[in-house]
DNA sequence: GCGCCACTCCCCCGCGCGGGGGAGAAAAAT
DNA sequence: ATTTTTCTCCCCCGCGCGGGGGAGTGGCGC
């Protein structure tokens, strides 16, 4: 009862159902180094809950009354970004995914999945491990394929100039590390800029990494 | 034997090592669902063996003589893009799984997976899911996460002027967006510039973006 | 009251860069 | 063998922009 493993997982509990939120506690209970150390309604109390009670992982409903899963665990992640988050939400997975995996969500699962995985899940994340659906994976990887882009056909050359635009070189000093006139690099770059119909450098650099010509470091 | 499932997944395996791929042959041939229709012992045989074969699922051994499994995986990918591709790799996750991944691979496991766990994974892939290792999946998530950055303190108006740098307006088309005299524009981009100690505009955006100060879209 | 900071605006200078030409040689495509 | 593409190099022009000053206002904190 009132007695705290020193290695289990402090849990807090989000949703603005209580039977939801019951039903979890009482799954999770059956894991002995799992802690159920609060629950809480909404977003805003569970912000609170969560500064109070410090736990290691919160499991936040997506959709919630007053102060919804996605504002709560910005919030969170801002002022306690040690704190675990797990989004748990409905069948559905919608584009906010992207927000809260950029924003760093450890965890993301759907309310259908086995007692077990979930389980599975929260183990996971509180060792430090992503656990996100497969279907969130899916969406994420299918966001970072080329999307089957109007690609505009550079040449190798033209390529090679365009990653170095993309550093803080004068045409004149990537001309030098290229071997060649900045008259040349000069005029790489023009073409370079024509064929992506960009107004400027910067604006060619931004519209590569768009399309994934160039990365972002490597 | 010879007798195919209907439903079936067809395997074809693609690793140098003679023993690995006996092993994997002989652990996945235990399930009555999957079968291994084929091996080959690189790249550019394994290319050839899956146009041949036509396999649901490929799985690839990473590193490989004489064409390795980036390369077969990016060829697999445009020739016969309903192949499912499963990347194998030894222990440690090195940075191309950002192209591999980016190029649709469906899956990618290391060797040291639990067999009943690589059988999963296969499962997934074939069913249209993508099964990540959790240090894959971290590294992918890690990446898109904002590094708690040393973030440089920028006033609120100066983090107005960025975004708009990183727009192709021209200081003074900025200057009549956001109603100012040009001057000002230019006077925060200077004090931007020297802040971030970034040498020019784009660099500077580019900066922005890699501490997630500014969004790509958004 | 005083100092600090954010925001605004101004001047000058010089280089970087975008945009318009053109041209020749080698490689690739036809 | 001819045409097309790619890579190289050159000229000129003018604006965008980086860097160096300074200065006045209003707000906030001490």
């Amino acid at each position: 009862m009132g007695i705290t493993m020193p290695d289990s997982i402090r849990i807090l509990i989000v949703d603005d159902h209580a039977v939801v939120r019951k039903g979890l506690a009482m799954v999770l209970r059956l894991e002995p180094d799992l802690e159920v150390v609060g629950e809480a309604e909404n977003g805003r109390v569970g912000l609170e809950a969560a500064k109070k009670l410090q736990p290691g992982i919160v499991l936040v409903d997506l959709i919630m009354p007053e102060m919804d899963g996605q504002e709560m665990a910005l919030a969170l992640r801002k002022s306690n970004p040690k704190i675990k988050i797990m989004m748990l939400t409905g069948t559905e997975v919608d584009d906010r995914v992207f927000d809260l995996v950029a924003a760093g969500i450890e965890g993301y699962v759907l309310k259908n999945v086995e007692p077990a995985e979930l389980v599975r899940a929260i183990h996971a994340v509180a060792h430090g491990e992503a656990y996100l659906h497969p279907d969130v994976m899916k969406k994420i990887v299918s966001r970072m394929q080329p999307q089957h882009t109007p690609t505009i056909t550079l040449t190798p050359r033209e390529l090679e100039v365009l990653e170095w635009m993309a550093s803080p070189n004068t045409y004149k000093q990537i001309a030098a590390q290229l071997s060649v006139s900045e008259e040349t690099v000069r005029s790489h770059a023009k073409n370079i800029l024509e064929k992506m119909k960009q107004p400027n450098r910067a604006q060619a650099v931004l519209a590569a990494m768009k399309m994934r010509l160039i990365k972002l470091n490597g």
